[in-house]
RNA sequence: GCGGGUGUAGCUUAGUGGUAAAGCUCCAGCCUUCCAAGCUGGUCACGGGGGUUCAAUUCCCCCCACCCGCUCCA
């Protein structure tokens, strides 16, 4: 069984591996950005790869998107993250401890309201000022709080570059609002029917207020995310479905079930759209052995479109406003929302209606992490310690080593053809250096599936080994077979 | 942001007011016909910046980063 107990141990392994750096680290590093290395971006591409093909290829239903990260403003103020994620913050002067002032209670108050709903920032500016009789939630000390100041949860940045009429604009925060944004954009151009998914995988970037964790929550990180329409009405049994279906990708991939658990959220934990929602939580292995999430599967209802047909409406009242967000309010929806710029017309049943959405949200990051940490393993063998990553070979960095057994007789040669043979169709690594014992332990550490060892036989009878990274064991495969061998082991 | 801790080579550790040791790894060569063998040689480090001092990796200050615990976590 794997020994890593702490996080340290997975950070010291992804920097001695090559998985994952510290960013920037020759000036000392920048806090909570990370670099992946030379195993670590092909393990990623890896998971990308394989949930792409899961979600995507592999269906008739799903088709894929790749949205710009900046968009249009009024896209964050129709979605409710230009106001929810600049929240107020008032910090206690006794405990220096920094509360959200929407989520202050008053002295009498019952924590009752705890997960007051999110206010504008206007509002909050308006009615938040009068701290005298608010508690702090950790010292309980009343009215000792500094001035509320905003806390802004997006990133900001300029578009143009004449300072004097540029606009701020907003990294996304998530990837799911540009879906939403081309919904009718692929409506119109796939001949797709409902239910139906679009995909998109990308960077997304938020100003979290704490890091930590290494690379589970980070402001920059990448998330593949799955916008799946349903009529109204059908919502809970794709819900249901797309709950089974992400939970047994990552078993799929390898992901050791003991260690994979769905968490339903409780009602007061849902965020303001989502009717339901579950986690998909992996327990990494440090600290008392913390679930953390992986990825979210959410009901989203029908609020996303119906929040940007507001939106819509709401274009001239941002151009007339000097394009300033927060001095506008989102239009009201219209009394025949149902049939708006974002409604879908049913064929069959000849009505407009706006789909529900089911999203499974994945962390592109932390799921790579999962399974990195899930596949290390070490066992004795022969009295020595063996490392290595039982990665599934869809994940592998390295699907197939070549080695001559020994540096001479012509071996390299073979070994050199069979590897430009096959790195056409995987990514491979070519060793001639050392002991060939060293070499195989070398690629258990990478995680490589399988080695193909050219040695004296090979010219005799042109049959190679493939040696197995989990059991170790060899099978002689003539080379002319080699390529369909590999092939099916590897299931690509 | 608060409290505590940590920072010496790729990794794990040692050590010192006079610029640093070892094991593993890595590289080169020899040897080697299947699982980190052996021999020889070699590369590589005191997180950054100030201060005190003849001299700082060591003492002091500031900064950076990471870990643990709070807080936070649409």
């Amino acid at each position: 069984m794997a020994k890593i107990t702490k996080l340290e141990d997975i950070v010291s392994l992804c920097k001695r591996r090559g998985f994952i750096f510290q960013s920037s680290e020759i000036y000392g590093g920048l806090a909570s950005c990370y670099d992946y290395g030379p195993l670590g971006v092909e393990l990623k591409n890896s998971v990308r790869a394989a949930w792409w093909k899961d979600a995507v290829q592999m269906r008739d239903d799903v088709v894929g998107l790749d949205c710009s990260i900046l968009m249009h403003p009024m896209v964050w103020k129709a979605s409710g993250h230009a106001d929810k994620f600049a929240d107020l913050i008032a910090e206690c002067k006794k405990c220096n401890t920094r509360t959200r002032v929407d989520h202050l209670t008053e002295k009498a108050e019952e924590a009752e309201e705890e997960h007051t709903k999110h206010i504008s920032l206007d509002t909050a500016m308006a009615t938040a000022q009068d701290l005298s009789n608010k508690v702090c939630p950790n010292c309980g000390s009343v009215g000792q709080f500094t001035e509320p100041m905003p806390f802004k949860l997006m990133f900001e940045t300029q578009m143009g570059a004449n300072i004097d009429d540029s606009m701020t604009m907003h990294l996304r925060p998530e990837t799911a609002q540009g879906i939403f944004a081309n919904f009718k954009n692929v409506l119109d151009t796939t001949r797709i029917k409902i239910p139906f998914g679009i995909a998109q995988i990308g960077k997304s970037f938020r100003n979290e207020v704490t890091t930590k964790a290494f690379i589970f929550r980070t402001r920059e990180f990448e998330q593949a995310e799955l916008e799946f329409f349903c009529k109204p009405g059908t919502d809970e049994k794709w819900y249901e479905y797309w709950k089974e279906s992400r939970f047994n990708w990552y078993i799929n991939l390898g992901i050791k079930k003991e260690n994979l658990c769905l968490r339903n959220h409780d009602p007061d934990e849902l965020a303001h759209y989502a009717k339901a929602c579950v986690d998909v939580e992996y327990k990494f292995p440090f600290g008392s052995g913390d679930w953390q999430e992986l990825e979210g599967i959410a009901n989203r209802t029908d609020y996303d479109l119906r929040q940007h047909q507001r939106g819509i409406r709401t274009l001239n009242k941002w151009f007339e406003s000097d394009r300033d967000l927060t001095k506008i309010e989102l239009s009201k929806e219209a009394e025949d929302y149902q049939s708006g710029p974002l409604s879908y017309f049913d064929d069959e049943q000849k009505t407009r209606y706006i789909p529900y959405v089911i999203e499974p949200s994945a962390g592109i990051d932390r799921s790579t992490l999962a399974f990195l940490v899930d596949a290390y393993d070490e066992e004795e063998v022969r009295g020595e310690t063996r490392n290595l990553l039982r990665f599934h070979p869809a994940l592998a960095p390295v699907k197939v080593a070549v080695f001559p057994l020994v540096k001479r007789d012509g071996m390299p040669e073979i070994a050199q053809n069979i590897y430009n043979d096959l790195k056409k169709y995987f990514n491979c690594f070519y060793d001639e250096k050392g002991a060939v014992g060293r070499r195989y332990r070398r690629q258990d550490e990478a995680g490589t599936p399988f080695c193909i060892t050219v040695d004296g036989q090979t010219l005799q009878d042109t049959t190679v080994t493939v040696r197995d990274r989990d059991s170790m064991d060899q099978v002689r495969v003539s080379t002319d077979q080699l390529l369909n061998h590999l092939r099916e082991k590897l299931e690509v």
